[in-house]
DNA sequence: TGACAATGAATGAACGTTCATTCATTGTCT
DNA sequence: AGACAATGAATGAACGTTCATTCATTGTCA
């Protein structure tokens, strides 16, 4: 009866979902058909139709799921005990977690795309806001982030470490295939403490760095 | 006879390169008719055809071209009396030289079509590598990147100055329209000064900041 | 006139979307 | 329980449209 219906409904929407996001991140948006999708969900071109109005709405719920992500990511970074751990967690979300398969492709389309679709726009914007308000709150409050900020504020900071984090996403799409998950990770953790070093290792610690 | 072809040929293409970056900034390469192109620039569809194999071709020589304004941009870097404005140069190109119109969400789109294609991955790692050569060596020969780097190498600085800039140019096309040259100019230059107070300014004019 | 630049209608493939149809499942009645 | 009605998830061929590409034709010079 209505069993079905609202069992059903969220696990088909997720299902191509999951499709679609594999389709987009190999071939980008526009160049991913319907059928592409279909064929990658293992269902009819129809079915899709059922559960989302159009193609572009696909690609809004897939900016929301991804709004999603993002915040689980950074609920996770709030844990950490320490900032630097926080940070890594941030930059290694996307080529290494398995839970959210945040593939840089994918977010580089997105963007991409919210530069000419305002709804999309929107929605990225406000991911990015939620995710920065939560870093320099994260900085405000660590004893790391106190006394060795170099005059700036948390807020201006928390601006370079999401400026470098796009930055080094955007660097993904460029590395080769063969480049693990492993070895892009490694990557991007040296460049994260190195970011680290310069934002908020005490000047006193230099000499050991 | 070759005068025309020698004259006129390289005009055409460029003419039409230009009216294919207003298209391809405003719609993004795929979702941009090559009777978009035509109309923009004035002529027809097939004349295209004579300058360009195919569309393919159009996207490449867009990359080529965006390689030459980069490393023009680069030559100009170089010639700035102090680091900061080497990096000022580099950080507003793409929003406010006017010789070199380099549209961030052309930028965006040519990072997304380099993740799935290969040839022009090739072009923009190339632009990279060469752009970062640049600003190593620059970093290297500045007196203001000699003794004040927090104990990481030119090289190591100059990836994350590349990441902050490429992580800019991405927030960029997040931007509304109603934002002026101007303004998005001042704003790069706010997180510029800040990423190089932090990379380069020593720890003694820090009470003044 | 001959050589080349330029046109834009024509072509066919590919796309997003629709919808008549199928069929396993569920509900209802005797 | 068994027979029948109703449901709606799922299908995939078909439709109208768009697009990249071609080519017969026209215009423009020397």
């Amino acid at each position: 009866m209505s069993q079905i219906q609202t069992d059903s409904l969220p696990d088909r929407r997720c299902q191509i979902l999951d499709a679609a996001l594999v389709c987009f991140a190999k071939h980008g948006f526009h160049q991913t058909s319907m059928h592409d999708i279909s064929a990658e969900a293992g269902i009819s071109v129809g079915l899709i139709y059922r559960y989302f109005e159009n193609k572009e709405a696909v690609i809004s719920a897939m900016a929301d799921r991804h709004k999603k992500e993002i915040s689980e990511v950074l609920q996770r970074a709030k844990q950490a005990p320490t900032l630097l751990e926080s940070l890594e967690i941030l930059f290694t979300a996307h080529c290494c977690e398995e839970e959210s398969p945040v593939v840089s492709a994918f977010v580089v389309d997105l963007y991409s795309e919210a530069s000419r679709n305002p709804q999309v726009a929107d929605l990225v914007r406000d991911v990015l806001q939620t995710a920065m308000d939560g870093v320099t709150e994260l900085i405000s409050k660590a004893p790391e982030g106190q006394n060795t900020t170099r005059g700036l504020l948390p807020i201006e900071l928390a601006e370079l470490i999401f400026a470098v984090a796009r930055g080094m996403l955007m660097l993904d799409v460029l590395r080769p295939q063969e480049m693990t998950a492993t070895e892009r990770r490694e990557r991007q953790l040296q460049v994260t403490r190195r970011l680290w070093s310069c934002l908020f290792k005490p000047e006193a610690e230099l000499a050991y760095a």
